[in-house]
DNA sequence: AGTAAAAAAGATATCTTAATATAGTTTGTA
DNA sequence: TACAAACTATATTAAGATATCTTTTTTACT
């Protein structure tokens, strides 16, 4: 019951791109030594974003990746579902699957009442909220 | 963000038993036929619960395992915590991390916002409300 | 045009969870 | 006491998530 490390890694890059003024533009390489973050796989992370339009990629010399909205206006769950795919907290929620092992299964339930919460729960946050620049003595 | 197979197939497993008698027995491989579950690994799953005191496991011919409490008194969270260990949704949550990447992260507000509420909301469910005996046409 | 810097894409390797298989131990019963 | 039925323990394999590496494409600048 652990987020995925795609998903930390997201929001560590997101949450420092939304510190700075808007239109910032950061590179992969920079990015990934500041948030301490393989390289490679922050790659993967944020041409998945730029796909998503999370993040606007500029490719060759000067480029880089901007956000592309507001901090504000992008919800941590938008962000989950984009780097995770849809929330499902087991398999049997995900849409279309079918129970073989019981014709009445009450589990379902609570299964339902947990996702709920959670996916409300996420939907109280917004990048803004977890992005307010530092106040660091020593870095 | 999913449960674990081996908490699905736990809960199954309880499930299934909270549905009979108190004290009835049952044997691994006619649960997992049941249940459908694969036995070696479900096998894994009930010497564990065993070991916490959920079921009580006997040897030998005649053997198997049963509740060790009522369905009632039998929380979901506690299972949790015995199949998967403590709850922690990120790794940032575990008991002694040290974050090298942020002086000040503000994700760890969240992240502990959402576990509160995720451990709240297992801590409301007992096996006894998921354990109801079936009434199915077929089966 | 040529070169260097950057993202994009695809192939490969590693590590953890899930599942399987095999051998070992305990116990009831004939 | 011998055997079979059950749990126990350990080792091996498979699958999926995580991470890395290499090549390709794009763009700015000289």
């Amino acid at each position: 019951m652990r987020i995925t490390r795609a998903f930390d890694y997201t929001l560590r890059a997101l949450m420092h791109m939304g510190k700075f003024p808007e239109g910032s533009v950061f590179m992969r390489s920079d990015l990934a030594k500041v948030i301490l973050v393989p390289n490679s796989f922050l790659g993967k992370i944020l041409q998945n974003l730029a796909k998503s339009g999370i993040l606007i990629s500029e490719r060759g010399k000067k480029g880089g990746f901007r956000l592309g909205r507001a901090p504000k206006d992008i919800g941590i769950y938008e962000i989950f579902i984009v780097v995770d795919g849809p929330l499902n907290i087991n398999n049997c929620m995900d849409k279309g699957f079918q129970c073989e092992a019981s014709c009445d299964c009450q589990a379902t339930h609570m299964w339902q009442d947990i996702q709920n919460s959670l996916e409300a729960k996420l939907k109280t946050y917004t990048l803004a909220d977890i992005s307010k620049a530092d106040f660091c003595a020593v870095k």
